[in-house]
DNA sequence: TTGTATGCGTTATCAA
DNA sequence: TTGATAACGCATACAA
């Protein structure tokens, strides 16, 4: 059983010290100044009780009085893709020396868990949300605003919920990297899509349509094979695109939706005997340090994802603090095609 | 300003269905069973409520009360660090499913941030913590542990606390992976350390030590370097190791403290001439993902962090369900030499 | 089967 | 300057 020593609370403080309770929570939250007054002898008397006893307030108890939890709850798909812990890095350098603290919460890119974390944020009464989901829809949304729950969305999906946002505009990028294929000679090229019931998978195969079409080539159903971001299920994926057509009806580059499967993808095609680029080029979406380490190295599109994240928490303490409820705003960060080896 | 619209209490639903505050809350904690029965219709007509004004229970209320708080807090060095996020799916694998949620905590290798962390699980009264920690010592520990709050460390620095630990034998490893070396024809090993201030730090380079020693191979101080366990600053220190030095002083292995030093090794000795493994092989630790994706890809010692996170997890659930307090137990998960190309 | 009353640790109001 | 005292939302022993 858990010793569960009685843990000192301010009442102990206030007994051993000689004053009363409310004494003691003025001095803990220095609120000696307008009103009230504290003298200066017991106000230390009271520290060193504090001190002395290890004394912790209890912030459950206090944020039940205030109705301020000083929390920040961050929601990401997928901790293990090297994209969002840069960008939770982002949001803590934001968020670093004001008075509120970050939880993460993974949620696995499941519907189901993103929705038991807006239940979650609500009843642990978070000051603040940053969203970074693909499955949460405006009415979900709703319930946390309409809790007094300051939302930040990081990716455009939730614009329409009528919260402020950050995102890297996809679709242009996406297009921009396809075009470079074209630019580079490529006119039979591959998509590795992403899930489509997600924005970046949407996106990302809108970009690559845009860019097929100015360039007036054919869109090939052939040509497209969906995954999951993930780097699982990429080999046979690849698999089927080369192994089952035609040398001559082969693509000659692959435009994958993430860097997680560009990589995959290219040690899939190593497998197959196929060079990167020479025989095949590949490029990826979205910079992750893996990128540039791996060989060759891959081409991509470098999102800035740290600034994504400290846009992000900028702007939610924003909100937080003077809180003047203004139009929301909607932020777009630059993304930058990096050339590299693999195409 | 936030709305901060009126979020409906148990007192709401109680009014709204006609029934008592007491109920309401009988009601939701399934409380209908041994003193209590409520009836079927009246459940459901609060359940009905409760549906229709969207209540949530106030968890911060509900753990003043219960002295329970649900929560299981995770803190790591560094979220950037592929291995953390592999450990933190074992934690959420071993919790799910369970009623407990995690929060993860992201120190930053900083032991002011772990100090305050503790502070932290205090006063929000967390019931139990794994704790991957370089800087706390055993006195941090107990005060989380004379609180009554149960916690696993992931790592053995902190066996002497008194806490159940899961780790690596890091040392033996170490020594295995250099061992390797030294059967690979290599005289003058280099190593790249991580901080000595660090369990990790000095275990590994106690490890090379204690191999080199066996080979009857002299430890020389010029053929070690002190780093970060990040990328920052390896290659400066690969150049004071290689530029400076006559070529036959010139070490032909390098055994890196963590795979994100290794392969920074990899790029920097590239960018001096030098070829991988043909002029100098070099080794690594942890076996995170991009260990198999550089080239060459890398030798390393496979830790299975994910696992490791499990078996914390599981030990942390243990705890705090039967909490029959025995002993302290402390496992150690077993490592693996991986070799690649890389050594 | 349901309602009343109490206290968890804080903060904030109001007197003294 | 300080001290009682009333909420905050909830869970539960006990009474009805």
């Amino acid at each position: 059983m858990p010793s569960e020593n009685h843990r000192p609370t301010q009442e102990d403080v206030a007994r051993e010290a000689g004053v009363s309770r409310a004494v003691v929570s003025y001095v803990i939250n220095n609120r000696s100044g307008g009103k009230v007054r504290i003298s200066e002898r017991t106000r230390r008397r009271v520290l060193e009780v504090v001190q002395r006893l290890g004394y912790q307030p209890n912030v459950n108890a206090r944020s039940l009085r205030t109705r301020r939890s000083q929390l920040i709850a961050v929601m990401v798909p997928d901790l293990t893709n090297p994209f969002y812990p840069l960008m939770i890095r982002g949001i803590q350098a934001a968020v670093e020396g004001s008075d509120y603290h970050i939880v993460v919460y993974d949620s696995d890119d499941s519907a189901a868990h993103e929705r038991a974390f807006v239940d979650m944020m609500l009843r642990r009464h978070v000051d603040g949300v940053v969203l970074v989901s693909f499955h949460l829809d405006v009415e979900d949304v709703r319930r946390l605003t309409q809790a007094g729950i300051q939302t930040v969305g990081i990716g455009g999906r939730l614009r329409a919920a009528g919260i402020d946002t950050v995102a890297t505009r996809e679709r242009p990028a996406a297009r921009e990297i396809v075009r470079y294929l074209i630019s580079r000679g490529h006119r039979r090229i591959a998509h590795l899509a992403g899930p489509q019931d997600t924005p970046p998978g949407q996106l990302r195969i809108q970009g690559y349509h845009e860019a097929l079409e100015e360039a007036g080539l054919r869109y090939e159903e052939a040509l497209v094979r969906y995954g999951t971001f993930k780097p699982a299920g990429v080999a046979q994926l690849i698999d089927s695109m080369f192994a089952a057509s035609a040398p001559e009806q082969r693509p000659t580059a692959v435009f994958a939706a993430n860097d997680l499967m560009a990589i995959e993808a290219i040690r899939a095609l190593g497998r197959l005997g196929m060079r990167v680029p020479e025989d095949v080029a590949v490029c990826g979406f979205d910079n992750i340090p893996a990128a540039e380490l791996v060989t060759p190295s891959l081409t991509t599109i470098g999102q800035d994802c740290q600034r994504m994240g400290r846009l992000a928490g900028e702007t939610l303490l924003e909100r937080l603090g003077a809180g003047a409820r203004a139009e929301p705003r909607h932020v777009s960060v630059p993304y930058l095609l990096i050339v590299r080896e693999s195409a």
